[in-house]
DNA sequence: AAGGCGGGGTG
DNA sequence: CACCCAGCCTT
C-alpha cells in the first residue's frame, strides 16, 4: 500500500488532462487504449479527437467502411489496429447491442484487446482489480525493486505482471493504475529520470546501486532488414493505378502504386526488364523518368525502404485508375503521402 | 518462444 | 546512431 500512496500522491499533482480521463465510457476508453498501443500520448492525441468526433458512438464507428477508418488512422502505424478496431466496433455493436463487455475476462476476448488493454478497460470504466503492465510499468517497477530480469521474456512478463498485482490498490485500482503509467511517461523516464525530485528516492533499488541506466533489461531484436522499392506512377491524363496492399506483411489495407521489389538497388534498363514492369504497361509506348534522384529512405522499426519512384506517362492505363483529385481519400502509407504532397500539383491538395 | 508490425521522438 | 512508446497477433 505504501507504493501505491507515493504513486497517488504524485498522480494527483502532477496528471496531465487528457480528454479520455474525463469519461468513464468503454467505448471512448476503448478507443484510445488502442489508439495508444505503442503510441506516444503526444501523437497519439489528435487520432483520439478525430475519431471521437467522426465517430461519436460505437454505432457510427461499425457503420463506417473501412477504408474510411483506415484513412482516419493513416499516419498512426501498426495498421491491424485500425482494422481489429473496426471488427470489433461491428461486433459490439451488431452482436451485443452496443454494450462492451463488463469485466476483464470478456473484453480481452475482443480482437486487438489483449491483457494490458482489458486491464484498462475493466479498472478505469468498472474498477475491477486488475493490474495494467505497459512499457511505463516494465520500468517503474524494474528500478523501484532492482529486477533485472528481461521485460519481453516469458519469466519476465509474468514476474511484473505478478509485482504489478501485489502493489495493486484494490480500492481504487483505476487511479493507481493511472498513476504507475504517467509516474513512468513523465518523471520515471527512460533516460533522464528526475531521481533528485523522486518520491521513491529513499528506497528504489536501482537508484541505490547505480542501475537506473541499465534497467529494464530488454531482450535485443533482430536488427533491420533494407529493401529495395521502386513505384511506377502510370500517369494518363491525370488518372493513376493505385493497388490495395494485402497480406501479412507491412500496410495490409493500404493502397500504393504497382511495386517492383528488388534485392539490390536497380537501375532503368533493369526494372523495365522485371516482370512486374512488363506487365503493367503491356506493350504500349510511355516515357519513363525518375523522379527522385536519390532513394527516398523510409525507416520502419525493423525495415529501411530504399524508395524511387518512377513517373510513367502513357496513352493508356491498363484499367481505370483514379484522377488526380481523388488519390488523397485513399489511406495510403506515409512514404506514399510524402510523395503525393511533392508530385500533386497544389490544386488536387 | 520468437518474429512481425509504423511512425514519431529523444539523447 | 540506438532506443522508446498506455501491445497484439501469428507462427
Amino acid at each position: 500500500m505504501e507504493i501505491s500512496n507515493r504513486l497517488t500522491y504524485w498522480y494527483l499533482r502532477n496528471k496531465r488532462d487528457l480528454p479520455w480521463r474525463k469519461s468513464q465510457d468503454p467505448y471512448q476508453i476503448w478507443l484510445s487504449e488502442i489508439i495508444l498501443q505503442q503510441t506516444q500520448i503526444k501523437q497519439g492525441l489528435p487520432y483520439f479527437n478525430k475519431f471521437i468526433e467522426a465517430y461519436p458512438s460505437v454505432f457510427d464507428l461499425a457503420n463506417a467502411p473501412l477504408e474510411e477508418v483506415l484513412k482516419l488512422w493513416q499516419g498512426l502505424g501498426y495498421y491491424s489496429r485500425a482494422r481489429n478496431l473496426h471488427e470489433t466496433a461491428k461486433f459490439v455493436a451488431n452482436e451485443s447491442d452496443g454494450v462492451f463487455p463488463e469485466d476483464y475476462k470478456g473484453l480481452v476476448k475482443l480482437k486487438g484487446v489483449g491483457d494490458y488493454t482489458a486491464s484498462a478497460i475493466a479498472s478505469f470504466c468498472y474498477g475491477e482489480p486488475v493490474a495494467v503492465v505497459d512499457g511505463n510499468v516494465y520500468r517503474v517497477l524494474s528500478r523501484i525493486f532492482g529486477v533485472e530480469t528481461p521485460i519481453n521474456s516469458t519469466p519476465g512478463i509474468k514476474e511484473f505482471k505478478n509485482l504489478a498485482r501485489e502493489i495493486l490498490n484494490k480500492e481504487d485500482p483505476a487511479t493507481h493504475n493511472q498513476a504507475i503509467m504517467e509516474f513512468g511517461a513523465m518523471h520515471c523516464k527512460p533516460k533522464t529520470p528526475e531521481c533528485d525530485s523522486c518520491v521513491f528516492n529513499d528506497k528504489c533499488v536501482a537508484l541505490k546501486e547505480n542501475k537506473i541506466k541499465e534497467l529494464p533489461v530488454k531482450i535485443k531484436k533482430a536488427k533491420v532488414k533494407k529493401r529495395y522499392f521502386n513505384y511506377l506512377i502510370l500517369n494518363s491524363e491525370d488518372r493513376i493505378i493505385l493497388e490495395r496492399r494485402s497480406g501479412k506483411g507491412i500496410w495490409n489495407g493500404l493502397f500504393q502504386f504497382p511495386l517492383v521489389e528488388t534485392e539490390e538497388p536497380i537501375k532503368e534498363e533493369h526494372l523495365m526488364k522485371t516482370e512486374k514492369f512488363q506487365k503493367i504497361i503491356d506493350g504500349q509506348k510511355y516515357t519513363v523518368e525518375l523522379f527522385n534522384d536519390k532513394p527516398v529512405v523510409h525507416k520502419l522499426s525493423h525495415q529501411h525502404l530504399y524508395t524511387k519512384f518512377w513517373i510513367l506517362d502513357c496513352k493508356e492505363l491498363p484499367h481505370e485508375g483514379v484522377g488526380l483529385d481523388e488519390v488523397l481519400n485513399y489511406p495510403v502509407p506515409v512514404l506514399i503521402e510524402n510523395f503525393l504532397n511533392e508530385y500533386l500539383p497544389d490544386d488536387y491538395k
